[in-house]
DNA sequence: AAATTCTTTCAATTTTTATTGAAAGTTTAA
DNA sequence: TTAAACTTTCAATAAAAATTGAAAGAATTT
């Protein structure tokens, strides 16, 4: 397989993980392409290479930038802006854990928070009263040893690439 | 806040966090309304207790079947099914993980295994090549790690609940 | 200050995804 | 075997999400 292929097909790829967990196509899609572009990509080129308009190639790098996965780059001397990936891997993984907690998981957490304030009331016996707060307090509990796990695991692998890396340094020095 | 209204803003919560992750918000909500019902209900009782057509109701339902999230219930004498979920929210967690490895984990796998057998050709530089496998590397190392360390967590996370129950049974008996 | 080059916005449009509802299918009962 | 009670399917429709492209906005140069 050339590069060329190669590249196409991490691009589609990547684009129908990201579509599976919410993030739309073509964001995943420019991604993918600045992660395994050598340099930094203008405007222009991403919608060259991708096929898309210069609206939706300008949204979804801005978007990218929210979500602190790609930066611009200044050239000295050239007007246009040009963009490029955050390439380290495990950097990726822990901004889009930030930017998913920050979203999703944060809003979840204070509903739950809310509705566990439930009142007995005649409508209810206290048998389904209960049932329900025993069943959001398990919901609470697993999304914090989740959200804990994730965090402690992030920094695990920190460890894991810094040692690897250190050990390599070592051989060759 | 009322049972009514508190079981309301889950349902609703929950097809939201459903949303943000891929998973239609009907289906999410049919989850969430049979996780906080006491008893199974009928296609008949979800479509009026989330004003949504047979047609929907069914499909979502079963759906959730496929996932290991809700199970058929049949009552002796009566002729229509019933349906109820999976409330351990442990086990809830094992399935969805299980189903997305499946569904989204292994197909982007088999991908990058693919691709990293790039070949080194004319019409790109050998750095270019290298960094490109380099890149798909590093993703294949970082999903193989957060894959186990998964699996390992759930794991943890049983024995936690566990030893928590075991705890609470000494203090009673 | 006018022209040039590039970026951003957003209403209109297209595409994708979800939903409906009626018909066909299935199972049990009469 | 027919009817009744329920489930499933799927073409048509509706709703939601993404995309376009042209116009407006900025920044820089002449």
């Amino acid at each position: 397989m050339q590069l060329d292929e190669a590249k196409s097909k991490f691009i589609e790829g990547w684009g129908t993980l990201g579509s599976a967990w919410g993030v739309s196509r073509t964001m995943a899609q420019v991604h993918a392409l600045l992660l395994v572009s050598a340099g930094a990509l203008s405007t222009e080129d991403i919608m060259e290479q991708l096929q898309i308009s210069r609206g939706n190639a300008n949204m979804n790098v801005r978007a990218l930038m929210d979500w602190g996965l790609v930066r611009k780059e200044l050239r000295p001397g050239e007007r246009r802006e040009f963009f490029s990936a955050e390439k380290d891997i495990h950097r990726v993984a822990t901004l889009i854990l930030q930017e998913r907690h920050k979203r999703e998981l944060a809003p979840i957490m204070r509903v739950l928070g809310e509705i566990r304030q439930v009142e007995p009331s005649p409508a209810a016996t206290p048998e389904e009263t209960k049932a329900f707060t025993q069943m959001i307090g398990n919901i609470q509990s697993f999304a914090d040893f989740a959200d804990k796990a994730a965090n402690t695991l992030i920094k695990a692998d920190e460890n894991w690439f810094v040692s690897t890396f250190m050990k390599l340094m070592r051989s060759r020095f």
